[in-house]
Parts: structure tokens; sequence; C-alpha cells
DNA sequence: CTTTGAAAAGTTACATGTAAATCCCTCTTG
DNA sequence: CAAGAGGGATTTACATGTAACTTTTCAAAG
């Protein structure tokens, strides 16, 4: 038996690109030749065109027939209506989450919640950040339905490659605070409030990305 | 100029194995071997490969490293949970389409409710299924959300393929019954209330297949 | 009759070949 | 100086070659 899978070329490429395109080395509108991407990683033309094939699959890239394809961009308009579905989501994996899950996990949750209150009152943005994460992929995983993940992970995907240039936020204390409303529904064990919370949640976000383009209210 | 773009061979490869697994020739579980594909489609291997990468993609097909890929298929289990995602797709496509729509799509929807019902009194099975079909798309293509709209219809992929082994209705009668509370609600322009309308349609399809799952309640 | 294992067959994954289409630069023309 | 035609360079898309790996077959051993 092997020890790890060994990893396919198509794989490590893929991946590469894919750091690439977030890190903004490949920045939207690059055109992803394929000849010359082999090149510069050293591997021949096969496991490229099928890299450059999954990340048009997943959308980090466009592809014209004859044409090839380019790094995508996210618009403002389009992240809008990312976050619309976004909501309704997260809004389900918290119900979801609050169907499923024991005291455990409402330990769990109080547990990073507290660590995200610290570290926003100690104006540490990567400690609030990674626990602002963390508090959500926690609700993800309890929801206990690999749709709903699969679902959120596109999200994220199309989230991560806006905020290259776009800022999505309302401030940490905003989140701390959505947050802290959320897990008080969670914990009070009602499944249609603590969905109600994380929609409210991110429909916060989405208005601020609104205000941004140029529609206040 | 060309007049119709010119179809690569992997997209009719793509399509025609699409076609075959949704209509059983290629059952669940079948390989999908690359050169034997090739062969019998009389094309070489690289348009087929390529083929199996989007069919991957959108869970049609299973691959494993070296090992190739087979034929996907969906369990109960996996059914419940996408129906449970598409309670709420359902939900944001339909309160959008309020928000958005006017006096015009109310009467379209109106008409095709009409056929609709006159189908199911006739017990002409087809025409109430296409009428089925076109509520549900009036709906989504007036959301105006090209999020939303892609994820139905992986939601809706992932649906026809389960039709292959799993009945999924309530029968034409309830069917026609949710629509018009869907319409009434949308027709008085309340949002909320549309999107409960539309969530309630697609719980109560789920909850026969959590009935099938041998969970009753 | 079941188990074992080694050879044969078939397949995957990566590499490379190539015709046709597209891109891009330059040089001409109005 | 802008517009546009020509032509070489590049690229896509499909085809094919091949080493390594997996699966299958089948005969011998237990």
């Amino acid at each position: 038996m092997t020890v790890a899978s060994d990893p396919r070329v198509t794989d490590r490429v893929h991946q590469e690109l894919r750091d690439q395109i977030f890190a903004g080395e490949l920045p939207a509108g690059a055109r992803l030749s394929v000849p010359a991407l082999a090149a510069s990683l050293g591997v021949s033309r096969s496991p490229v065109r099928e890299a450059i094939v999954r990340l048009v699959h997943e959308r980090l890239a466009r592809e014209e027939p004859r044409r090839g394809a380019v790094v995508a961009d996210v618009s403002l308009k389009s992240l809008i209506a990312i976050y619309e579905v976004r909501e309704v989501l997260e809004g389900l994996a918290t119900r979801l989450a609050v169907e499923n899950a024991g005291r455990r996990l409402i330990r769990t949750l109080e547990d990073v919640l507290g660590e995200h209150e610290r570290a926003v009152a100690a104006v540490d943005l990567t400690a609030a950040s990674e626990a602002d994460m963390t508090f959500h992929r926690l609700i993800r995983e309890a929801a206990d339905n690999p749709e709903v993940v699969r679902m959120l992970d596109e999200v994220q995907t199309q989230v991560r490659l806006a905020m290259r240039t776009t800022q999505v936020t309302r401030g940490p204390k905003l989140a701390v605070a959505d947050h802290r409303a959320i897990f008080t529904a969670m914990a009070a064990g009602d499944p249609a409030a603590a969905e109600q919370a994380a929609r409210a949640h991110i429909a916060g976000l989405r208005s601020t990305l609104a205000e941004q383009a140029g529609e206040p209210r």
C-alpha cells in the first residue's frame, strides 16, 4: 500500500494555478496559454489543459471555444447575487446544525466566539478573522449535509476571487455581534431563529455591497 | 463569420455521454473507459478524456486517481440532502421573482397554472409535467440572479440522475395545489409569503422522500 | 472447491505531433 | 494619422505514442 496517494501532475498544476489566481499573480483577464504555462511549470501540455478545464468549471477562468481561457473576474453585481445565494445557504446550514447538534457543538462555538470577542477587543485582526472563519466552518460541518457544504464552497471560491478587488466587511465589531446573535438562537435550540439570525448576518454584508454599488437604503 | 458556432468534438461527446447516462444506457457504476468510448464514438481519446472530466465535475461520474471513472448514483440519503438545498434555493428564486417582476410575469404564470390545472383534470400527465416545469422555469428566470439559476441547474442534474431509480412526487393534484399557493402569494406581491410557499412545496416533496427512506412523520 | 500468484490484457496519465484557427505585428493605403 | 490588409507566430483542439499501473485471467497449489 502507498503511504500517501501519489499526486497527479494535473492536481499539482491545478492547485498551483488556483494559488496564483488567488494571490493575484494571475490577474483577472490574464490569458491562460497552455503551451506557455506548460513550459513555465515544466510539464507537458496535457495536465495543463486538464487543470484549465477544471478552473473553468469552478469559474476561476472563462473560456471561449477556439480562443482559450482567461482568468475570471467577479463584478460587484455578481457578488451581490452570490451573497443572495449565500444568505439562504448559510441560513440552511445553521438551521440544520441546530437540528443535529448537541451540547458539544454549542460549547465549542461558545469557545470560538469568546476567542473572537477577545481578538476584536485586542484589535488582533488576524486572530479575529480566523475565529470568524472557524465559527462558520463549525456550523457548516455540523449541518451534516454534504450538498450545502459543497455549494458554500463554491460560493466561497467566488468570494475569494472577488476579494482581490472588493472589500466585504461591516467591521469586526458588527461581525462579532452577528455571531453572538446566531449563537444565542442556536444555544436556545431554536432552528428557525438560528436560520433567521444567520441570514441576517449575510444580508447585512450584502447590503454593504449594495451600498458600494451605489444603491443605498 | 460562422453561421453557427462550430461545435467541438468534446462538446458533442460530453452531450452524448450525458444523454446516455440519463437514458440509463450507461447505468450507475458503469466504467467509463476512455479507449473503449473513443472507439465506440469514433473519435480519439483526447475529447473523451475531457468530456469525462466534465462529467466528474458535474457529478454524473465519480473518479478515483489511476482507477478511472464510473457513472455516479444518487443515494436516497443524498437526494434528501439535495432537496434540503433545493428548498431554500427555490424559496430564494421565488422571493426574488416577486421583488423583480411585474404584472406580465403574474399573467404568464396564471396562464401556465391554468394549463397545469386543465392537464391534471384531463389526466394528461405529460402536459401536466410540462406545465409544472414551465412554472418553475419562469420563476427562476424572473429571479434575475444567474447564481441561483446555476445552482438550481446543478440540483436539477442530480435530481434527474436520481430519477432513474427513485420516484419523486406526491401526485399531480398536490403539485397543482402547491403551485396555486405559490402563485397566490406572488400575485399578492408578498415576497416573504411567496418564499415560504415555495419552500413548503419542496419540503413536501422532501418529506415523501424521507418516508421512502423509512423515516415517517 | 477455494486460494494464490504470475502473466496477459487493458487502462490511466503524461508527453508529443499537427492541421486549422486565431492573434499580433508590420507595412501599406486613403 | 487612422484603417486595414497581409503574413508570420502562436495557440487550440484533436490525434497518437508510451511507461507505469491496475485489473483480469487462468493455471497450479493447497
